[in-house]
DNA sequence: CCACACAGGTTACATTTGAAACCAATGTTA
DNA sequence: TAACATTGGTTTCAAATGTAACCTGTGTGG
């Protein structure tokens, strides 16, 4: 089959040789970053053109459009971004009028979010945008693909979770 | 069917109203940025510490111990990762004296690029490190949810390349 | 009421990253 | 063999990002 010539291909080496191996193109954390990188730059490149928004931005902006009145504090639980990424892209997005904030009377350190009305017309004109790629990508799957890459993900990510909270088990070689 | 709540569940409005919608927790495009992310972090964190490897460093070092000799033009190819990048980490992997090069003779603007016997030994000990990682991954899934997943990576990947290649057909509204 | 620890956000600084200009060496055309 | 376009690779500069320090404003213990 389409083995792609490899070391051992030429050495006649064994893969458990004493000589570790690694195949890059079937590291799956490579391959997820490629792929998301890819991914992630093209749609950015799409709005970023139209609209003048970065990644971050446009993150923050998805979760205030379906729920306002978020803190900068829920943005970041929301999204896996950090606290610093939100306030910048909060505070680029004030300054583009797409955002605007109201003090908390009960916790006057805390700022509730909204999308302005303009913000709301670029949040509108984006998600179909959005949505066009995502579609584009799910579309090169199978129903059950789809199904299947959604059980998969949610694993995965489940699992990296956990290396976040108590690393991996090391074994201390 | 699990459907998370969301705005229109206390609205009533329909999702196709004139309001787009868009749930970032099952958009395909963030939730890879958001795994991929993790687990990047976590692996870079581990090596980094340990040997002093940044994450390009470490791409440049796997590829260049299964194959060795290349250029960083192949390189490129190999990691899609860019010139620059790669310039830089061949460099410092240089300096560390992970790597050795050696000009070509033929086409004397081309450098080989080798792992040195330190070189190596990193690699030797790293790979074993990452594949942990990835096994740990993978044991969150069954034999053939890896199966399944390799399939759909296969796919999205060659997808999100034909975007770079001629962009998403847009509808222009 | 006065410490003190802590949470929400922002600022400052150092590093990383990417785009574009750049310097060879090579190939090509005439 | 003189021009010119091309390729391998590096450097430069600006923008994006992360870390840690920092300023509020709140809660808590004495």
């Amino acid at each position: 089959m389409s083995e792609t010539k490899g070391p051992e291909a030429t050495t006649g080496e064994s893969p458990e040789s004493r000589t570790a191996e690694l195949r890059l193109e079937k590291f799956l954390p490579y391959r997820l970053s490629v792929l998301s990188n890819r991914v992630s730059n093209a749609i950015a490149g799409a709005y970023g053109a139209k609209f003048g928004l970065t990644l971050p931005a446009w993150r923050v902006m998805a979760i205030l459009g379906r729920y306002p009145g978020l803190s900068a504090a829920e943005l970041v639980e929301q999204t896996a971004m950090d606290k610093v990424a939100i306030s910048r892209a909060v505070s680029a997005l004030l300054k583009s009028e797409y955002l605007e904030r109201k003090e908390d009377q009960v916790d006057r350190r805390r700022q509730m979010l909204y999308l302005s009305e303009s913000g709301k017309g670029v949040y509108n004109r984006i998600v179909p945008l959005a949505k066009r790629y995502e579609n584009d990508l799910m579309a090169s799957l199978t129903e059950e693909e789809r199904v299947q890459l959604d059980v998969i993900l949610e694993k995965l990510m489940s699992r990296a979770l956990e290396w976040g909270m108590h690393g991996l088990a090391s074994h201390e070689d």
